[in-house]
Order: C-alpha cells, then sequence, then structure tokens
DNA sequence: ATCTGTGCAAAATGTTTGCACCACA
DNA sequence: TGTGGTGCAAACATTTTGCACAGAT
C-alpha cells in the first residue's frame, strides 16, 4: 500500500503533468488518482469506477477511463494482460519491474522478479538484434490453496515493500558472510596488527548488520503481515559464496597462516568484488527500495574497501621503512 | 508449412475429434480446417475468415469462430495473445512451445525457444507451489530492419521445421565433437588394439554424422529458404564441452599415455554422459523433428556406449587370462 | 428422419469518441 | 472568461449466442 506521503509524491507528479499539458486538476481526478494510488493489486477500469464512486457518486466510467490512461501516460500506471478479457492498470511509479503468476482457479496473483532470467531474457533478444521496449511473462496455474480445495484470504502485497525485504535479507545475508570472513581470518593471522584490523573491520560490519537490521525491524513495523508475502526477488544465495569464500575457503587459503599484506589483498580483492556485484545489481532496478538498500550496501562495501586499503598502504609505507 | 501429409494427418485427427463428440463433418469445416493447417503465422478468426472465403466465399464469420475453437479444443490449435486487441490462432500440432519476439513497428514476429529459460521458469513456479498450467512471455520490440527504416519482407516461418534445422546442426556440433575425441584419442594411443578400437568408432562417428548431413540437405531441399529463418532453439554450445573433452584437456587427460583400458573407460563415460544429456534434452519437447533428431542421436550415442563396454570387455577378459 | 451445422442478425462485452453542458485556472 | 473536463449516449471492435433453415449420416 502507498503511504500518505508517497500518495502526496505521485500525486505532485500528476499534478505537474496536467500543467504540462496545460490540463486541469479537477475534484473528480483526484479522487481517482488518490483511490486508485491507495489500492493495491491489478484493477481494471470497471472495478477502480466501482471503488470511486463510493467515495464520489457522480463520477462516470468515461472519466476514470480517461484518467488512467493520462495516469498511464505520466508514468503512474501500467497497462497489464491477466488474460481475463480486460485491461488491468497497477502502480509502477517507483515499483520493480516484475511478471505474473495467476492462478487460474481463484485469480490470485503473485508478482515476482528473476534477474537471472532478465538476463537471459536480454541475451535472446540481442540475438535478434531486436531493440527490446517491454516484455512480459504471465504464467498460469494453480495455486496450493486451489490445489488442495481450502481457498484461503487472498492478501495483495506492495511489490515494491515486498522487494524491499527481499533486499534487506540479501544484504543482510551478505554482510553476514563478510562478517564471517573478517572473524574467521582474524582468528587464522598471528600477525597481531593484522588481527587487530580485521577484528575492527569485524565491529564495522557488526554495525552495517545492526544498522540493516534496525531497518528490517522498521519494515515489519510498518506492516507486520510483509512476512507472509511470498519471495518477490529470486536471488542466487549462491552467488554470494562466490565473493564471500566459505569458512572451509578461508580455513584452506590462510592455512599458511598469511601474513597481514595478503590477508589485507584477499579482503581488499573481496570488498571490490562484494562492491561491483551488488552496484550492478542495484542498476538493473527501477528506483524502488531495494534498489537504495542495494546501492547502500554496495557503498558500504566501497568504504571497507578504502578502510582496508590504507591500513594496506600503511602497512607497505611500514615494511619500506 | 504444413505437408500434404501432415494437413492429411492433422485433418484425420479432427475427423475423429468430430466423431468422438458426434458432430459431423462438412464442406465448411473441411474447408477451413484445410484453410488453417495450409498457412503459418498467426491467424485472427476475420483473417482466416477471409482466406477461407477466397476458396468458399458462402462461408459465413461464425463457422470460421465455431471451427477454430473446435481445433482449439482437439490440440490442433492455440490461442494466443499478440497485444493487438485481437485473439490469434496458431498452429500447435507436433509443433514446439515457443515464445513471441514482436516488432512493434511492423508486426513481424519471431518464435524462439530457450530450454534454459524454460527450465528457470519452472524453478520459480515450483518455489511458489503453483500447479503450472501454461506460460506465454511476449518480448516487444523494434526490429532490425524497422530501427534502419528499410522494411523488408517478411517472411513466416514453419517453426517446426526452424527447430528441426537448429536440433540438426546441435546434434551434427556434438557429432563432430565425439569424432574428434575419438581421432584425438586414437593419435594419443600408443596401444595398437586400442589405437585401432578408437579408429573403428572414430568411422562409425563419421558415418552418423554423414546420415545427419544428408538430412541436412534434404531439408534444405524441401525448404530452401530455411535458412534464413531466425535461430529458434537457443542452444548453449558451452555445454558441448562439458560433456566432450576439448582437444586442449583430450592433449592434457592422455598426456601420460592412457592405456587401452583407461581409454575406454573414458569414452564409456562420455558417451554416457552424451546420450544422458540428450535424452533428457528431448524429454522437455512436444513431439516434433527436432524432438525426434535428439532422440535418435541419444539411441546412437548409446549404441556407442554399447560398442566400447563390449570392447572394455573384451579387453578386461584379456588381461585376466 | 433426425439431429447437428450454418449463416444471419442480434446481443454481449469492453473500449473509445462525439457532444452539449460544466467548472477550473 | 475561456479552455479544457464531464457525463451521457452512442459508436466501435471483437466475440458470442439465438434461431430458423440447410444438410450430413
Amino acid at each position: 500500500m502507498n503511504t500518505d506521503q508517497e500518495v502526496a509524491e505521485q500525486l505532485a507528479l500528476f499534478s505537474d503533468y496536467l500543467k504540462r499539458n496545460s490540463l486541469k486538476m479537477t475534484r473528480q481526478r483526484e479522487v481517482i488518482v488518490d483511490s486508485f494510488l491507495r489500492t493495491n493489486g491489478h484493477l481494471s477500469i470497471d472495478e477502480l469506477h466501482q471503488l470511486v464512486k463510493q467515495k464520489d457518486s457522480t463520477v462516470g466510467f468515461t472519466t476514470v477511463f480517461r484518467t488512467l490512461k493520462a495516469l498511464t501516460d505520466c508514468g503512474l500506471a501500467r497497462e497489464t494482460d491477466l488474460q481475463d478479457g480486460r485491461t488491468r492498470f497497477e502502480h509502477i511509479y517507483n515499483r520493480p519491474h516484475h511478471h505474473h503468476i495467476v492462478c487460474v482457479a481463484c485469480n490470485r496473483t503473485i508478482e515476482f522478479l528473476s534477474p537471472e532470467l532478465e538476463q537471459l531474457q536480454e541475451l535472446i533478444v540481442a540475438k535478434y538484434q531486436f531493440e527490446s521496449v517491454r516484455h512480459q511473462l504471465q504464467i498460469f496455474g494453480v495455486c496450493p490453496d486451489c490445489q488442495n480445495q481450502r481457498p484461503s484470504p487472498q492478501d495483495v502485497f506492495d511489490s515494491d515493500a515486498v522487494f524491499a525485504r527481499d533486499a534487506l535479507k540479501i544484504a543482510m545475508e551478505a554482510e553476514r558472510s563478510g562478517l564471517n570472513f573478517y572473524l574467521a581470518a582474524a582468528e587464522h593471522i598471528s600477525h597481531p596488527s593484522g588481527k587487530a584490523t580485521f577484528l575492527r573491520i569485524a565491529e564495522e560490519e557488526k554495525k552495517h548488520l545492526h544498522d540493516l537490521e534496525y531497518e528490517w525491524i522498521e519494515l515489519l513495523k510498518k506492516d507486520k503481515n510483509i512476512l507472509k508475502a511470498p519471495v518477490f526477488l529470486h536471488f542466487d544465495y549462491e552467488s554470494l559464496k562466490k565473493i564471500f569464500p566459505t569458512r572451509d575457503e578461508i580455513r584452506k587459503r590462510l592455512e599458511g597462516d598469511l601474513d597481514e599484506e595478503q590477508a589485507l589483498r584477499l579482503a581488499m580483492e573481496m570488498e571490490l568484488e562484494s562492491h561491483r556485484f551488488f552496484r550492478d545489481y542495484a542498476e538493473k532496478f527501477n528506483d524502488t527500495r531495494g534498489k537504495a538498500i542495494f546501492l547502500k550496501f554496495a557503498a558500504e562495501e566501497e568504504d571497507h574497501y578504502r578502510t582496508i586499503q590504507k591500513e594496506y598502504d600503511r602497512v607497505m609505507q611500514r615494511s619500506v621503512h
């Protein structure tokens, strides 16, 4: 659900759009846009009209139709095809691109995003030298509830909030992997100054993890049900293992009791790779809370990189003298 | 394009369907079905009606509509949504499942299949425990010709024939990799009996390759334009490298001048993996010429396996005595 | 002879437009 | 005060159905 603030923001954008095209803000448009922005899901013209009529019974179908076209035109809505014979509209402002899984029995709809799938799809289009404009994937099936003949209430979730939830989860997992690395590395290094450096960075990682956990709590406070929402962002957690060495790998790589210099170099490499990964990952998303989380995380990793680099330079200086 | 034989086959299926449901074959249905089966592409009701009227001007729109429903019902056609405001129908009998890339400028449509993408999609559905019924991916973009402002004639290809073309290409490539292996392996083995065995299998691979090349020529004879059709089946040629060792790998693995026993074991392993790969690969496809090609290829690999196994057993017997 | 098929016309559905009056800037 | 907005009704586009007559088995 959009917060009041988000509604206001989008309403302002709509006003701008009207002004730019010398159109007018009217009582009807206001109530229509407000109703649209405050309702999640995939509304048809008629459904939105019904909603609007509850607030102002004089508003006509045509006006709702024309307002939805305007909203689509100014980038606040998107037409979507769920194969039920009518055009449906969904929010797109600061909401992640996604696809749909639709239950053919109860019409429950699940939204999801899979960067892997997007990438594969982009590769295919590139092979044909098409300039991709848009694409949509719809999967029709029977949901678990309908398979078991026990229909359950169909919650509708805000995909941006769910995206943020999934992004936080991923960032926390990455943070934990990093923390794990520094603690293990500190243990395996006998050189006292090196050990201290790694423990200090581990402390920082811990702080970042706490920050993320705070955000997590805040997210849950805003919407207690968000944990019930199905996964939105399909992330390959295995890819974290490629960036952050596992405990076993750390043990192996530090077996020879690396000196401080080597350990720092390893850490730098890791932070840089992690920074790049999450920055590139974020690149692909619309402006969403999820994207912001990844970018912030990437920035922190870059920060770590600099910290370690400074330490590395210091160590190198020392060894020269 | 369907051949006369394929049209007859599908017409027979339609007749069966009619009988099963105590419906009648009529002059109109015959001409409608015939027109549909002999036209490629994505026809709307109206387009097919126009086509039919050329042969029999008395046939009405409603009959075309109802006949298309019947064709869909008996599995010879599929409704498809290309977002142009009308339902379009395409052939599905013995045609591979596929998705569409549509040019928003000239409406040119490219059909493609990517097993990787299908697999990814299946994984996602499985996570939500949905029972998948069907899915469709549409990519809208601007085709290369429209990007360059020079619209060119839009050939419509038979996706089954193009699938067969791509399948043959893949099978030939795999065959070449196998041949390559046996020749290289024979070179690296000094034991005369082992060398002979490998050369003999290489000869067999060559023969299979010739068979495939013959099929290739036949395919081209049937439709000389087929090479102009865009890629339909997106195959990851890299995966062949995982099955068949590259020249470098062969060199490395045979560096120590393997004895006959070890080389035979390596070959058996390879043939078995290749057999499994292509059998599983074929599993995923509808009954199409492409599927048949992969299955035949897989069967040949299994044959090789047995041949080599026999040789292996012989060698082992010999060494026991 | 019977029962389904056909074509027409009409209905249904969902979207879009023309137009006379209304009201925002 | 005038330009754009609104609601109604009507037009449109496409799909679907009712029905009386035609035709297949």
